[in-house]
DNA sequence: TCGCTCACTTGACCTGCATCAATGCCGGAG
DNA sequence: CTCCGGCATTGATGCAGGTCAAGTGAGCGA
C-alpha cells in the first residue's frame, strides 16, 4: 500500500525553495539529507488521525491532502488544503489535532519528530522559515474564516476556484493568473463541500450556475476552465488587496 | 484619547508567564524592559486597520480586542478574539492584514517593529515562544473554522460561551471550569454575531433560547451565569478531547 | 458488450437563519 | 425626574441552502 520512493537529492527537489528548508545553506541541507525519508501513498490514505499519535513531521512534495475534523454526528469540516511545500505535524506535540487524508497520490518528505524538533532548535534558518510559514498558514486560516462565516454559496465556490488558480500559478512561479486559466480539481465534490461548509448538492448546483452564467466551463467534472480570471474574481468578492486565500 | 500608562516592571506583569516573553531569562528581560512601552486606549479605539501600516508589535496586557475583516459591502467577520497575552502584529510584515479594535479599555506592551524583529532574530527564547504561540493560534483558527462551517446557531453560541469560560479560568490559573461558572461578556451582541457568523437578531434569540432552556442565566445583558458548565458543553457539541476553542 | 458502481447532477420540498420592523430597556445629559 | 440614544429583544415574513429522492453518465470488470 505504501510505495517506497527513491531518495531524491534536495537540490533536485521540486519544493526546494518553498518548503521549511527553503533558507537552508548547503551545509544545513546535508544534515537534512541524512535525516529525511520519502514516502508515497495512494489517494484516500489516511495520513494522520485527530487525537492519534503522529511521530513524523512531513512536508508534501507532490500531490494534495486535506486537513479536517469530523464531529461525532458525522459533520465534517476541512480546515486546510495541503499542497506541495505545506507541512503536516506540529513541532512540540506528539498527537495530531486533525485528520489528514491524501486526496491524490501524495509523496511526503519526512523526519522523525524528535529529530525534527532538534533541527528546529539548532538551526535558526529552519526555525525562522517554520515561523514564517506558520504565520502564513495562520493568515490563510483567518482568511478562510471570512469565507465560511460571511460568504454565500456562490461566492464560496468562486473564491475556492480563484484561490486554487492562484496557488497553481504561484507554485509554477508565474505572476498572478489572468485571462483564461485552466484548472484541475484535486478534490471531489464532497471534499469541496466539506472545505466550504456546504453540502454536495449545493456545491454541484453552484458550479452549474457559474457555468450557465459563462464564468467557468467544465470539460469534465474535475477540470475547470476559467475564460476570464478577472470576471470570476469579481464574483468571488474581490476587494481590497486581492490577497491570497486557501 | 490615548492614556499614558506608567511603566511596569516585567516581574510584576500579569502576563509575564504567558506572553511572548514567557521563556526569557532575567538578562533577556532586561533588554525587553529597555525597548518596551505601554499604551492604554479606551473602548472602541481602532488599533490597526487592514492594509494599513502597523509599526509596532504589541501584546495585550489587559482588556479585550477583536481581529476582524470587513467586506466592501459591509459584511464583517471577526477572525480572532484577542485577550491578555495575545499579540497584535506580524513580524516580517509592515502592514496589518486585519482590523484590530479595542472592545474594552485595552493596555498593550509594545515594541517598535524593527526592534522586535531584531529581538526575534537574536533571542532564541523569544523566537521559540513566538512559534509556539503562533502554532496555538493556528489551531484555534482552524478549530473556529469548524464552528463557522458546520455548527448551528445554537451550537455556535454555546461553543462561544464555553470557550470564553475556558479562557477565563485558564488565565486565572485554574483547572478546566466545572459546575457553576459566571462570566462577563466583553463583547456586544453585534461583536458576538460578527465572531460567530450570525446576525444580531439570531444571536439574541439563541441566548434567549438557552436561558429559557435553563442552560444559562442572564443577570444583565453582559453577564452570563452558567449553572452547569458540563450541560452547556454538551450543547456545544463537546466531543473528542474537550479541546480549547477561540 | 452488458451491466454495475460510484461520482455527479437535477428536482421538489422544507427549515433555519436572515431580513425588515417595532418595541423595550438602561444609562447619561440636562 | 425626564428625555434621548444606543443596545437588546421580540415578532412577522422571506429565501438561501439543506434534505430527501430520483436520475445521468463515465469507467470498469465480467
Amino acid at each position: 500500500m505504501v510505495k517506497l520512493t527513491p531518495v531524491t537529492a534536495c537540490d533536485a527537489c521540486p519544493i526546494r525553495h518553498n518548503a521549511v528548508c527553503a533558507d537552508c545553506d548547503s551545509q544545513e541541507l546535508a544534515m537534512l539529507e541524512k535525516a529525511k525519508s520519502y514516502r508515497t501513498v495512494p489517494p484516500g490514505t489516511q495520513i494522520a488521525a485527530a487525537g492519534q499519535p503522529l511521530e513524523h513531521f512531513s512536508t508534501i512534495v507532490t500531490g494534495c491532502a486535506t486537513l479536517s475534523r469530523t464531529l461525532e454526528d458525522g459533520r465534517r469540516q476541512t480546515v486546510g488544503l495541503l499542497l506541495p511545500s505545506d507541512y503536516i505535524g506540529r513541532p512540540g506535540r506528539a498527537t495530531s489535532g486533525y485528520d489528514v487524508e491524501a486526496v491524490s497520490e501524495v509523496t511526503v518528505c519526512r523526519f522523525e519528530r524528535r529529530t525534527f524538533e532538534r533541527l528546529v532548535r539548532d538551526t535558526p534558518h529552519i526555525a525562522a522559515r517554520l515561523l514564517s510559514m506558520t504565520l502564513d498558514e495562520l493568515d490563510a486560516a483567518r482568511d478562510w474564516a471570512v469565507v465560511l462565516g460571511r460568504m454565500t454559496a456562490r461566492e464560496k465556490i468562486a473564491t475556492f476556484l480563484v484561490s486554487l488558480a492562484r496557488r497553481a500559478s504561484a507554485s509554477s512561479g508565474e505572476a498572478g493568473p489572468s485571462g483564461a486559466v485552466s484548472l484541475h480539481l484535486p478534490l471531489s465534490r464532497e471534499a469541496i463541500a466539506d472545505h466550504l461548509g456546504l453540502t454536495i448538492e449545493t456545491t454541484s448546483r453552484q458550479i452549474t450556475a457559474l457555468r450557465k452564467d459563462g464564468l467557468i466551463e467544465t470539460p469534465s467534472a474535475r477540470d475547470i476552465l476559467i475564460p476570464s480570471f478577472e470576471r470570476l474574481s469579481l464574483e468571488a468578492g474581490e476587494d481590497d488587496d486581492g490577497g491570497p486565500i486557501v
